[in-house]
DNA sequence: GCAGTACGGACCACC
DNA sequence: TCCGTACTGC
């Protein structure tokens, strides 16, 4: 151990070395957060904590598995094969399955995933009769999510008229009838959504003083990773469950925290002195993964926020190279100047693809991404988006698995009762659904019974419904004795759903036939691996548990070399020698949806922090003249985000090809008005130097905004410009306004320039600079 | 009950 | 642009 404890810095070591009491480790960007987290279990194991007692909640999945398998071969695996890790879900829902009983759940409950969610509120929603388009699904599905980590049940919501008065001046008045409902449906249908997971926890942990004071007793150290992006419900099942012993040591980094859209509370790291009594304070502050030039030029972007912990990240590493700066006309050069400068940096660097990471902030982007690796021949891996278990054909196989396990699921039932078709159509399930409801029973269980009830249902199809049902207790019977993989090899083809995929010959249909196959690959990969383990069986169950709480992040992709593809918030972790952030527009990032109160702002700003700080040695920013949202193209401009790294770190690049695109190939997307000076200004002569890009450039794009005030948008800026003022441009010299005309993006001034005459100017391409008088 | 097609909204991030 | 849902005709 001794040598271990060696390899660490002096802040590390200590925070390594606390053993007791509540303690705060402040960590920040590559300070070596996971090193401390695996050390300190080793540590306590070291000093004979048993590793039953411990508990670590970590981010994924993932880094769960990897932090065990690095404990264990320190300390021995037998010795931590105790241990009580993974992330908050995963570890809960096992928690819950050995106690759903007391909250009348049965052990084999479902989880449903968000798809679920909506389609049960969908169905709600249709039942209630009310107004699709006023109790948007989606919406009323996130409401619900943040009343449940909020800990606002049904009878809290229903207590509460301040609650109800904000959802009637939102024009939904019944929203409590739906939450009701929802809640109901669910707990009939054997189902928790993933808030469940955390709700039903502190249920259970709040009326059951005896499971409390038994989680408490094991439970005596506890550690939390990314204490930042916990919730409300998260934090009081962490502060339940320390209460005893006090032993709770949380890491995390404020500047860090993003997810406050699904409840992360960020007063949680902010306050966590207050909430424990003598709290020691670490702070890892060294960063080891990136050059200078990468961690000042992030230092000096979140220093723009407001709301931080003090923390001085520095590095003793090289200064490196500035971060590249790129404009580019459309999504598809963007994706052309990456993959290119992949292409020659893993040449003349020798480098992996691995090596290398592009991050967005919408999934929408990977595409034009995509498009450009795959013309270059370079091979990626795309993370997030639709992940491999939603698509449709993978649903449907997991569905069956689910109506095995627990008849109750409804959404299950639905999803595969007529697919493949059987001939039981709408009209049918109808009938089944309003004696489901009237007969508070589920619908597998009104077919179960169906000769005794008068459900005006003809012979052909009661006897449909019957078979179905059939096949399902049949499969029930051979899930007593089989594992995982065997049930969904019985499963695939008892039901027809791999004669159903061969019936299509398309490429999308062989394609989904091979993501059965893969499917099947690894559900037997995972029974293989649950039954080395002491309390497992590869049991599907366990796989359906594994796989509803599984991310994209969490699959083993050691051995591949590719190109990562994935959203900023799936990046928060990981490192690469190369980041491209691209899209580094207004209204894009930071997302227009973000902009309108200063808390978002500075999310977005936290969440720029931690795109730049993934990066080892060299970090690209990109962004566009005209990106294509919901099918159409439209003018952007550069993010704030840049301007606000410091001058000094920056490094502009206009490659010449840029221009020739912009003035020979792509003529007509620029309309007539735009001031073409511009582009021959900034066309590089042959034989000199291209310009650099001053970031002064930038910056006139819009007016510098007043200290201590958040703009809406920064559009607004530019809309301000009066006639009759003063304007000076780059090229043009000083002009008067004569008039304005257009809209938002549209807008344009016709300018008296006193020596060029009068010329009439896109406002959001001109580099105009307001004079004073 | 089912297949084909017209239409409207999505694009913010995730367990 | 793409996807999911609603509508229509057989």
């Amino acid at each position: 151990m001794q040598e271990y404890i060696n390899q660490l810095n002096e802040a590390q070591r200590e925070a390594v070395l606390q053993k007791d009491g509540p303690m705060i480790v402040i960590a920040g960007a590559g300070s070596g957060k996971t090193r401390v987290l695996t050390y300190r279990i080793a540590y306590l194991m070291s000093e004979g904590v048993d590793s039953f007692n411990i508990l670590a909640l970590t981010f994924t999945n993932k880094a769960a598995r990897e932090m065990k398998t690095r404990i264990a071969s320190i300390v021995g695996s037998s010795e931590a094969k105790n241990l009580w890790m993974g992330t908050f879900h995963s570890v809960f829902a096992k928690l819950l399955r050995s106690e759903a009983g007391k909250l009348g759940f049965p052990s084999n409950f479902t989880i449903y995933d968000t798809q679920d969610s909506q389609r049960l509120l969908r169905s709600i929603i249709k039942d209630l009769s009310l107004d699709k388009d006023v109790y948007k699904y989606k919406q009323i599905q996130s409401r619900i999510s943040s009343y449940k980590n909020s800990l606002i049940t049904v009878k809290a919501y229903m207590r509460n008229p301040e609650l109800q008065e904000a959802d009637a001046m939102a024009k939904r008045p019944r929203m409590g009838e739906i939450y009701k409902e929802y809640v109901e449906r669910c707990f009939k249908a054997g189902a928790m959504d993933f808030d469940d997971l955390l709700l039903r926890t502190n249920e259970l942990l709040t009326r059951f003083p005896e499971v409390l004071a038994k989680y408490q007793q094991r439970f005596k150290y506890i550690l939390v990773d990314e204490y930042q992006d916990t919730n409300h419900s998260q934090y009081l099942i962490v502060k339940a469950l320390s209460d005893r012993f006090q032993n709770i040591c949380v890491v995390g980094d404020d500047a860090q925290s993003i997810y406050a859209f699904r409840g992360a509370n960020i007063n949680n790291i902010l306050n966590f002195q207050r909430d424990y009594e003598d709290v020691k304070t670490f702070r890892l502050e060294q960063n080891y993964r990136s050059t200078k030039n990468i961690v000042e030029a992030a230092n000096s972007v979140i220093e723009k926020n407001k709301t931080r912990l003090d923390k001085i990240v520095w590095t003793a590493n090289d200064d490196g190279s500035k971060i590249k700066v790129n404009r580019l006309i459309n999504d598809a050069e963007e994706g052309r100047f990456v993959a290119s400068t992949i292409f020659e940096n893993r040449m003349e660097h020798g480098l992996k693809n691995s090596d290398f990471a592009i991050l967005y902030r919408t999934n929408a982007q990977s595409r034009a991404m995509e498009d450009a690796l795959r013309k270059r021949d370079i091979p990626y891996r795309i993370y997030g988006g639709l992940s491999f278990y939603q698509r449709k054909e993978i649903k449907d196989v997991l569905a069956y698995l689910r109506l095995v396990v627990n008849p109750k699921d409804e959404e299950a039932l639905v999803r595969v009762i007529n697919f493949p078709a059987r001939g039981i159509g709408q009209t049918t399930m109808d009938r089944l659904n309003l004696a489901a409801n009237h007969y508070k029973r589920s619908i597998f269980e009104i077919i179960e019974h169906i000769d005794k009830l008068n459900l005006s249902i003809n012979k052909p199809t009661t006897e449909k419904l019957i078979n179905f049902i059939n096949m399902i207790k049949s499969f029930q019977v051979y899930n007593e004795k089989y594992d995982a993989f065997q049930m969904a090899e019985m499963v695939v083809k008892k039901t027809g759903l791999v004669q159903e995929m061969k019936k299509d010959g398309t490429p999308e249909g062989i394609a989904r036939i091979e993501n059965m196959e893969e499917l099947l690959n690894g559900i037997q990969d995972f029974v293989e691996g649950q039954k080395e383990l002491a309390d497992a069986n590869g049991s599907l169950v366990e796989f359906l548990e594994d796989v509803s709480l599984a991310t994209d992040m969490d699959k083993d992709t050691s051995d591949d070399d590719r190109v990562a593809l994935m959203t900023i918030h799936l990046a928060k972790g990981l490192e690469f020698s190369y980041v491209f952030i691209v899209g580094m527009e207004e209204d894009l990032f930071p997302s227009a949806m973000s902009m309108s109160t200063r808390s978002e702002l500075e999310e977005e700003r936290r969440l720029f922090y931690v795109a730049l700080t993934r990066a080892e040695k060299q970090a690209y920013l990109t962004y566009v003249l005209s990106r294509y949202r919901w099918g159409k193209l439209n003018d952007a401009e550069p993010s704030r985000f840049i301007e606000e790294i410091d001058d000094k770190f920056l490094d502009f690049m206009i490659p010449e090809d840029n221009y020739q695109f912009r003035t020979f190939l792509n003529p007509d997307i620029f309309d007539d008005e735009i001031d073409k000076s511009k582009l021959r200004q900034d066309k590089p002569k042959k034989g000199t130097p291209p310009p650099k890009e001053t970031p002064s450039e930038v910056k006139r794009l819009r007016k510098v905004k007043p200290e201590g005030t958040i703009e809406a948008s920064s559009k607004i800026e530019i809309i301000q410009l009066e006639q009759g003022q003063w304007v000076e441009h780059q090229r043009f010299g000083k002009g008067q306004v004569i008039e304005i005309t257009g809209i938002g993006a549209d807008k344009k001034a016709a300018i008296n320039f006193q020596g060029g005459g009068v010329k009439n100017l896109l406002l959001r391409f001109a580099k105009l600079k307001v004079l004073d008088n």
